[in-house]
DNA sequence: AAAAATCAATTAAACGTTTAACCTGTTTAC
DNA sequence: GTAAACAGGTTAAACGTTTAATTGATTTTT
C-alpha cells in the first residue's frame, strides 16, 4: 500500500509536511498542498486508519451493543428499524458501525473489553432489555461514551421513547371503544416495562377502572409462545377481559395463534393490541391497532447524542431525550354495542 | 490505558518479552509467562488492536456491504436474516463485522477505498442487486477478499441460494394445483432474476405450457408499490392469470393491496405465490404459499467461506456453494377444480 | 573439554501516522 | 538597521505493538 512516505519522496519533501498538507494545516503553501494532493491521488494513496488512530486516539468507529434476552437479534424488526436509521446518520456524519461481541480473534473478554481493545469512540446500547446486567453497568459506567435507549440512567445519554404516553394512548383507546375490561401481558422487568405499567394503571385509575391483579401477567418481549399461553390463560378466566394490550406486535402473533386454535375470532370475540407498530402489524390479521414507535427519530437521535458526547458537545448529565409516537388504529379492537 | 509498557516496567523485563509471552510463544520460560499473564490481568491490560493490526496487517474485522436499490437497508427482512446469521458466525469465529459506507470522517471514498482504510480482512457483500455497478466492480476485482450472495463471478466465492430449484417448485405447485396461466412479476435486472426467469420458462415449457410475454412483467424487488400496479394490469389483462408469483414476499403485499382495492379476494378469485420466506409471509392473510430460503445456512456459509478464504485455505476460483430451500406451503394458491 | 545446540531473554527496527519543537529565510515595524 | 513576526518547511519523537537478529548462559553432544 502507498503510504505518506511514497508521498513525500515523489513530492521531495519530509512526511511531516505531506500529512500536514493532507491535514490542511495553514503551515504548508498553498502551492505545495495541491501538489501533494495531486501525488496523492496519482499514487492512489489512503489513510490507514489504525496508523492515524494510534496517534490521535480517534477511530470514528462506533460500537453498537445489540443483544436481547430473546437473541433475535436483527430480526428484531423494531431494534433492526432504530439501527437501521442510526446507522444511518451516523454514516452521513463519518462514522462508522462496528457489532460490539465479546471476542476478538482467540481472545475472550467482556463487552466493555471489547470497546477498548477496538477503541471505538462511543458505543450505542440498543436493544439490550437487561440494564442490570453486570456487563452493561460494566460498560455504561466506564469512561467510554455511552447512548442507550429505553434505560434511564443518570450516567449517559439516553433515548427513551414515550412509554408512558403510549401506554396511555392504547388503553384510552380502548376505553373509548367501550372496554372496561382490559387486561395487559407485559414484557420482561425492565425500566420500560415498568413505566408502562405504572402508565397502564394510572390510566385506569383515571378512568375509575379498577386494578385487576388477574388481568396483569408478566410475559415475556417478543416471545410469541410465551404470550400464547398467557392469553389463552386470560380468556378462560370466569370473568375474563374484553381486550388484551401484548407486550410488543410480534408477541401478538402468538395471542392470534392462540385464539385460533380456541376458535375465538378477533376482533369479534376478543380485541387485542400490540405495541411498536413494526410493519408487519399492518399485514396481520386483522390489521393490528397498535402504537408506533418513531423508530426513524430514535436511531437518529442516538447518534446524534452519541457523536455530540463525544465530541464533548454535551455531558453524559442530561435529560432523557423523549420521542413520541402514536396510536396506529388497525382492525383489531371491537367498538362494543353497550358504550 | 496500560499497555505491554507498563507490564515490562511493573515485571523488570522487556516489552519482547512481555508481548511473547501474551501471545504464547514458545521462547519464554513458563515462569516468566505466568508472571507476565498474572501482572496483564491485575492491572487490567487489552491490546490495542490497531496497533496490532498495524504490525500485522490482520484486524479482524470483516466489511459488510450492505445496499440495494429499494435501500430499505436493515428492514429488509430476508438480507436482515442472512447477515444476522453471518454476524453470529462470524463472532463466533473471533471476527468483528464493520459496515462498509462511502465516507470516513470528512473523507468521501468509494467502498474499495472504505476497505482499505479501514483495513477490513475481508467482505461479505450482501445485499446488493446490481453486481454491475462501477463500485462493486472495484472491489470485487481488488486484491480485497472477498463473498458474495446470489451472484456467480469468477473472481470470488459465492453463496448462491437454489434459485433454479425454487422457481421450478413453485410453478409446478401452481400446476399440480391445477393452474395453467402460471403469471410472474419479475424484479430487477440480476442474476438471480435471470436464473429464476430461465426457471419459470424451463418448467412451463417441460409442463407443456406456453410462456406467454403478456404474463411477464418485470417489476421490483421488495417494492409493493410498484407490484400492486403490475398486478392490477395482470388481472385486467382479457385472459387473466389464474396465478401470480411475485418477485418475493414483501413485494406481494403490494399484490394483496391490489386484489383488495379491485374487490377480489385471494386465494378465491386469484392466486398468489411469494419468495424468501420472510417471518411476515406466515402471518399475512391467507398464509402465503412462497419458498423459503435457508437463509441461516446462506449467512453461515459466508462467513465460513469468507474466513476460509481470508485463511487461504481455498481460493477464489471455486464453484459456487447452493444453499437448497423449500416451498412453504400457505393458502394462497387456490385448487382449481377444473383439474 | 571443546563444539554445538538449546533456552530465555534483550535490542532495535518497523508498521503509518501526527505533532511539538525547531530552523531558515523573508517581511514588517519603528 | 535591527528586532520581531511570520511563512514554510524539517527533525524527531511518539502512539502500542510485533518480530528478526542478537546475546549470554546453560545444557548436550561427541
Amino acid at each position: 500500500m502507498v503510504s505518506i512516505k511514497d508521498i513525500a519522496s515523489a513530492c521531495g519533501v519530509s512526511i511531516a509536511t505531506v500529512s500536514k498538507a493532507l491535514n490542511n494545516h495553514k503551515d504548508v503553501s498553498e502551492a505545495t498542498k495541491a501538489m501533494i494532493r495531486e501525488t496523492a491521488k496519482k499514487l492512489g494513496y489512503l489513510p490507514n486508519s489504525q496508523a492515524r488512530a494510534l496517534k490521535t486516539n480517534r477511530t470514528y468507529n462506533l460500537g453498537v451493543l445489540f443483544a436481547e434476552q430473546a437473541n433475535s437479534g436483527l430480526t428484531h424488526s423494531h431494534f433492526a428499524a432504530v439501527l437501521n436509521s442510526f446507522k444511518n446518520e451516523a454514516e452521513s456524519r463519518g462514522y462508522d458501525i462496528t457489532f460490539i461481541s465479546r471476542q476478538i480473534g482467540d481472545n475472550k473478554m467482556t463487552f466493555y473489553e471489547h470497546c477498548i481493545c477496538r477503541n471505538v469512540d462511543g458505543v450505542f446500547v440498543a436493544c439490550v432489555d437487561d440494564f442490570e446486567d453486570a456487563e452493561i453497568t460494566e460498560l455504561l459506567n466506564s469512561s467510554v461514551p455511552t447512548v442507550t435507549i429505553d434505560n434511564k440512567s443518570p450516567n449517559c445519554p439516553a433515548i427513551v421513547s414515550n412509554n408512558e404516553f403510549g401506554m396511555r394512548s392504547l388503553v384510552e383507546y380502548a376505553y373509548n371503544m367501550g372496554h372496561r375490561k382490559i387486561a395487559y401481558i407485559y414484557g420482561d422487568t425492565s425500566a420500560v416495562t415498568s413505566t408502562r405499567v405504572k402508565s397502564y394503571e394510572d390510566t385506569l385509575k383515571s378512568l375509575n377502572i379498577n386494578i385487576r391483579s388477574d388481568y396483569m401477567l408478566q410475559g415475556r418481549y417478543h416471545d410469541p409462545i410465551t404470550t400464547e399461553q398467557l392469553a389463552a390463560q386470560l380468556v378462560k378466566l370466569d370473568d375474563p377481559p374484553t381486550c388484551i394490550i401484548l407486550p410488543d406486535d410480534f408477541s401478538a402473533i402468538g395471542a392470534i395463534t392462540a385464539f385460533e386454535k380456541l376458535n375465538m375470532s378477533v376482533p369479534e370475540d376478543i380485541s387485542i393490541m400490540g405495541y411498536d407498530g413494526i410493519i408487519l402489524s399492518q399485514y396481520l390479521n386483522p390489521r393490528l391497532t397498535t402504537f408506533r414507535q418513531d423508530t426513524e427519530r430514535i436511531g437518529a437521535e442516538a447518534a446524534k447524542q452519541l457523536i455530540a458526547l463525544i465530541k464533548k458537545e454535551i455531558t453524559g448529565n442530561v435529560v432523557p431525550v423523549v420521542i413520541d409516537g402514536y396510536l396506529e388504529e388497525g382492525s383489531s379492537v371491537k367498538r362494543l354495542t353497550d358504550d
